[in-house]
This record gives structure tokens, C-alpha cells and sequence, in this order.
DNA sequence: AATAATAATATTGTCGACAATTTATCTGCT
DNA sequence: AGCAGATAAATTGTCGACAATATTATTATT
């Protein structure tokens, strides 16, 4: 599951993998308070590294922070998802542009392969593309973008956050068949190095699932 | 100077604050590395604060941290000099179509009365309008926005960057009344509500200052 | 003299304790 | 009873000390 390949080597690194994952995969629910001492019981480590911990969460919008009040997970909202999606738009949009610049082409070959793998799969509406499947084929265009700030920000902090509403919402099933054609769509224009289509491609991709789940989340409501 | 209104509250915020100034501002340099029993006597707080402190400004980028070695400013490169201005263009631009969609008419009205005012100035080539006047500009677009987490990314992150690499590598000077005529062109898109037109020319009037960098430091070396 | 193994030093990571601030509880007054 | 202020409890912020790791210096061997 972990593309981005992280390495947890101090103490500090293991509870802030542990803290999101708990936080992202709805263990820890959206808005509740973050004590430090129950933290660091919790995980059997010192407060400092809970500190630690909470800090880079923090960093990557997953819990909010008040001097001398606490850190509480993000609350989310609709407005929340929106303004995560508009920012996907945009940055994966440039990333699908340089991908058509500069991706090397054994790389597109394999992400075109890829996809010809998952065929039969999405042909079955086997719901695994949706998550992991979709995730991979992002990760390697943003990886193809050559940006490393664009890479960073995107793995550590975006997906994390987008991966939370998802899960929070209960968000898997349909738009598996039409979000592939999209796939194939953009690795083609890639391989062209069409990179203003690339871009084109890629936000419209990134508005319909948008669209996609917000319908969900109204008529949940 | 400070648009983005922040308040230290805390040590670790001053020492915060400081230590991002210092670096930002060319006192440290470029590259050299943050000793963190150095810094706690330097800014007289505990090492606890001065960690705290660089942990943040690993967040934003601004240095690099390597588990058990320590934490080093980062090294400015034109390579990473572009990645930011590909950031830039992406989230600077979907700022624009966001603001033509949202930006109360009294905020645009501001912006612009705000443009006039800075007409004199510009015309007599005042230097002044480079630094504060473009930041606050580019700032009050992305507040324009209204959407939160792409203000403080911005706000947050990417700006404190991007002035850094401008005061290290000696950045004053000309594209000032070209980029004046940018802005206005922006604004008017804004205020016409045509968020494409408007991304267009925000995407445009980076690329410029982008290239009118870029070519400064190829002349540098 | 050069290299490898080992010891010494310095730096970062982690911890528990204390200080400062906020939140909750209690007391007294109208 | 209800509110204001004072007091107590709990939580976060800061600190200095110790542990673990990395770097440097030393020694031994070829």
C-alpha cells in the first residue's frame, strides 16, 4: 500500500506514521482532541516525540493547532474537500504537463503496461483499481514530473488528506471503468509529449471524480 | 512586511520566526548547517525549541533534515528554482480563476484602486514596487481565493522560498512596469469574473518573472 | 605509510520534571 | 438560583539530563 517508499528510523518517525494511519484510516475520528499524554501512553513513548508527532501532522493539515490549547484532527467539511480538489487540479495538472516533458520513456512504457494490466480487472468491476490501482497511476506521473517539491508536497501531505475524506466517507464502488479510460487517455497524451493536453486531461479527470464524490457527500446529508 | 499576519506566541514560534528570517534573509547561508546546541545559545532557548523550530522549517522546505546527522539549509539550485516557479504557476494561477469566482467586489475594488495608487511609483521606477507591492499583489489574489488551504500552503511555504532565493541571489531591480502592466491585466479579468482568462494571465505573468530569473542567474555563473 | 579496527568525542534523539497557561471546580455575593 | 471571582486540576510549553547514533581521532597491523 505504501508507494512512497518511508522509512521510519527514530522513534518520532514510527508514531507519526502510526498517528496518521490511525488518524487517515478513521481510528481516530475526524475532530476529536489530540491529548499528549494519552498519546504517548497510547504508543509507549515519551510526550517530546507525541510533540513531534502532532507537529507534522500538523504541517500536513491533518490536525490544527492552538497555542497552549491542544491539536484536534481536521473536521471535515464539504468546503474542505473542495478546496483539496482544486488544489489536486492544479498541481497534478502541472505534474501531468512536465510528465509529458520530461517522464523518460521505460517509464511511460511501464505505466502504459500497467494499465493494460488492470483492463481485465476494471472489465470486471473489481474494486481494488479504485483505490490502490488509482493511486499508483497518480503516484507514477507525479513521480514523472521530475518536481521534487511538486512530489513531496503531493505524497506527504495531499493524498494523505484526500485518502482520509475517502475513507471517512466511505468512499469505493463506481467510477472504476470511466476513471480508467481517463487513465488510458492521459498516458496517451504523455507518450505524445502533449503536455498542454496532458494537463487538459488530467484536471478534467481530477474534476469528475471531485463531482463524483461530492455527489455522494450530498446525498448523505 | 508581514502580510501574512502572524503572531509568535510561543518561544518556539519567535525562535521560529527568527531562525526563518535569519535564513531567508541571507544571514545564514545557503547550505550551512543548524547545530542545534549553536542556535539555543544564539537565540538563548532550550534545544528543545531550537528542534522544534527546525522541524518547521523542514516543513516548508526551507532545510533539509537527515535522522541522527541534523538539519542543513537547504541549497539553492536553478533546478530547484524552476520546480518552485512550476508550483507557483499551478497554484498561483488556479488562485486567479478561484478569485474571479469569489473575490467580493469590494476586494477587487481594493485591489485595483490599490494598482492606481502604485502607477506614480511604478513610472518613476521605484524599486520599492518589486518587493512589497508585487507580494502584496500575488498575496491579496490568493486570499482572493478563498480557499484555505491553498493560502497557507502559499503563504506559508512557497513565498518564504521564493523571497529566499530572490535576496540570495541579488534580486532587485528591473521588470517593474512590465510586471505592473501584468498585474493590471489580471485584475481585469478578475473583475470581469473570466477565471480563465484570469488563470491564463496569472500562469503568464510568472512564467515571465520565471524566465527574467532564470536568465539572471545563467549570467550569474 | 596506508588501512582497519577501535576508542574518544560530539551531535542528535528521547525522557522525566518543572513552569506557564488554560480549563474546570468551588465559593461567596446579589 | 445565577453569576463573578478565586482556587484547584489538568494540559501544554520549556528545560536540563541521559541514551543512542554518527563523526572524528587514535592505535595497531600489514
Amino acid at each position: 500500500m505504501n508507494f512512497f517508499q518511508e522509512k521510519a528510523v527514530t522513534a518520532s518517525d514510527k508514531t507519526f506514521f502510526h498517528l496518521r494511519e490511525d488518524i487517515v484510516e478513521g481510528h481516530i475520528s475526524s475532530g476529536s482532541k489530540l491529548s499528549e499524554v494519552e498519546l504517548s501512553t497510547k504508543y509507549e513513548v515519551s510526550r517530546a516525540v507525541v510533540r513531534e508527532a502532532i507537529n507534522r501532522l500538523e504541517a500536513c493539515n491533518i490536525v490544527e493547532r492552538k497555542a497552549n490549547v491542544g491539536a484536534r484532527v481536521v473536521t471535515l467539511t464539504s468546503e474542505g474537500l473542495l478546496e483539496l480538489y482544486q488544489i489536486r487540479e492544479a498541481l497534478e495538472g502541472m505534474a501531468a504537463r512536465l510528465a509529458a516533458q520530461k517522464m523518460p520513456d521505460a517509464e511511460i512504457n511501464q505505466l502504459s503496461s500497467l494499465l493494460e494490466g488492470q483492463q481485465d480487472e476494471v472489465k470486471q468491476r473489481n474494486v481494488y483499481y479504485q483505490e490502490a490501482g488509482d493511486l499508483d497511476f497518480h503516484y507514477r506521473i507525479i513521480v514523472g514530473s521530475q518536481n521534487q517539491q511538486l512530489i513531496t508536497m503531493l505524497s506527504n501531505g495531499i493524498y494523505h488528506l484526500a485518502r482520509m475524506y475517502r475513507v471517512q466517507l466511505g468512499m469505493t464502488g463506481p467510477r472504476v471503468t470511466t476513471a480508467y479510460d481517463e487513465h488510458i487517455h492521459i498516458v496517451r497524451a504523455i507518450a505524445n509529449r502533449d503536455g498542454e493536453l496532458a494537463e487538459i486531461l488530467m484536471r478534467r479527470h481530477i474534476q469528475y471524480s471531485k463531482n463524483n464524490i461530492a455527489v455522494k457527500l450530498s446525498n448523505m446529508k
